[in-house]
DNA sequence: CAAACATATCGTCACTTCGCGATATCTCAA
DNA sequence: TTGAGATATCGCGAAGTGACGATATGTTTG
């Protein structure tokens, strides 16, 4: 389940960046997804249909970027009736940040 | 030099990304870039040449990703001779990384 | 100044990403 | 169960990205 062995010795080596990091950064390095983002300032939960029409664009592109920002574990979603509300994840987001800063350490 | 002032009262408005950060995010949501990064490990210096080598990509394509890491912060270059030697800018990336977390903090 | 070497820029092609409309899937209410 | 409303998936054209070779720019040495 953790990482499997990468033989290296141990003097703190290359450490690739996790997948989850990678999708983190791939998520937040688009305007869109930044914009959307934004919506949930303060904790508000919004449905796909909001987003959408908060962020002037189509349901379906909604959807999608969701989509992505929740495998980056930036927004996590809840079922409510028909509706399904999408919030920021600031514990997904501050662990993706965590990563990154200590991948960044490597690097000097 | 420095960011223009936002002329953000304090209410901590939706605040959009500053154009640096999104540079930096662009710039790490890269594979190639990233495993370059990882060149610069404790605190080495490369020249074009070497990156191009020791990543296994073409001296053009490795002067043009150096060049977006430049943009990003996220490295500093100086010439020494004919070489143009590149490293790790950690001031730049704590800079940028503190600028990202300040943003994430409006999300939530 | 000219040759030699290193880096930067340019033109091009393959591949991915983005946004959309159309459609399928899912949930609640009657 | 059926219909209505909401979200997810699919297929597609348009635009952006990544890598390359070729070439221009720049720097030192003879």
């Amino acid at each position: 389940m953790t990482q499997p062995p990468t033989l290296q010795p141990e003097g703190a080596r290359p450490t690739e960046l996790s997948q989850g990091t990678q999708d983190f950064l791939t998520a937040l390095a688009s305007p869109t997804r930044q914009a959307i983002l934004l919506l949930f300032a303060r904790g508000a939960e919004l449905s796909v249909g909001q987003v959408a029409e908060q962020a002037n664009i189509a349901q379906s592109t909604a959807s999608e970027q969701l989509k992505t920002l929740r495998r980056a574990s930036i927004v996590t979603a809840r079922r409510d009736g028909k509706v399904v509300l999408y919030s920021a994840d600031r514990d997904g987001m501050t662990a993706a940040l965590t990563d990154l800063q200590a991948y960044l350490q490597t690097c000097c």
